[in-house]
DNA sequence: GCCGTATGCGTCTGACCAGTTACACCAATT
DNA sequence: AATTGGTGTAACTGGTCAGACGCATACGGC
């Protein structure tokens, strides 16, 4: 019951953006703030851009910056995208009918969801002053 | 966001026993119905033992049942005891506190097993009648 | 205006780790 | 001796992560 790191990243990427908005950011810059491999990010990036929450844009002095206003973007919605298998948890067998147990999870899932139905990105950061040094936004970290 | 098979197998595992409460079951019996390997399912069957679920029975016409009342083990006692990793789910940094996003998680999180707290055992199994033969139990299921 | 180069995103490949599954064998009880 | 749960080990799989390379765009010299 553990949500992907896949989406805990998709996540912070566009919490990232927000704070720099309407800013360019570049992937290196965000990777650097979490501590994680570019490369590995670059998906992200390119599924969010696909998916229109992002606008990447090539070439020199590019970057990627959001696609709609953080307030119009909830957290349930980046979780529903990033965690395909949501429908069918706990089975795949054609006896789904007749065993409560899969209901029940549904039931805890909807739950769950309707949880992060109610926070935007625009909530995550709202405490942005507070959020911009520990990711490395304004003022270096070392100095 | 998906559970393990292996709290899909506890709860599983359970609702077998409470269906044949007070007889005893067999691993096999179980692995049979459900289709999976009885080595798995085993170490599973153990730990239930170990928590006080079930009484295990080892040698000769020995087996497995339901220590307590199904009436009395909820869904979400199983879930919080199988998945481990509930308390801390998306990030493992001491930033968490400027972390709206962790927070909301973890809410959501609440919401989840708050549901599942509502079910038990008793539940899963109401429709008795209709679980049986799908689980081979009286019936054959090819006769 | 044209072309080389720098700098960004995007793709491919493979290593790595945790969860899952299966197999072989041990321990205990009748 | 037969039958049951219990244990250790190894192969397989999906998610995770990193490195190398390809593609696209903008800047600067000419």
């Amino acid at each position: 019951m553990r949500l992907t790191s896949y989406t805990n990243y998709a996540l912070r990427t566009l919490m990232y953006a927000a704070l720099a908005h309407p800013r360019l950011v570049r992937v290196q810059d965000v990777a650097d703030a979490y501590g994680i491999s570019r490369t590995h990010l670059v998906k992200c990036v390119h599924h969010l851009g696909m998916w229109g929450y992002l606008i990447n844009q090539r070439g020199r002095n590019g970057g990627f910056r959001l696609a709609r206003e953080p307030e119009e973007i909830s957290v349930a919605e980046i979780v529903r995208r990033t965690e395909e298998g949501f429908g069918s948890p706990s089975c795949g067998d054609a006896d789904t009918s007749v065993l409560r147990l899969v209901d029940a999870v549904q039931r805890a899932q909807a739950a769950f969801l309707a949880v992060l139905e109610r926070y935007t990105i625009a909530d995550m950061t709202e405490n942005a002053d507070a959020l911009r040094p520990i990711l490395g936004f304004d003022i270096g970290h070392a100095a």
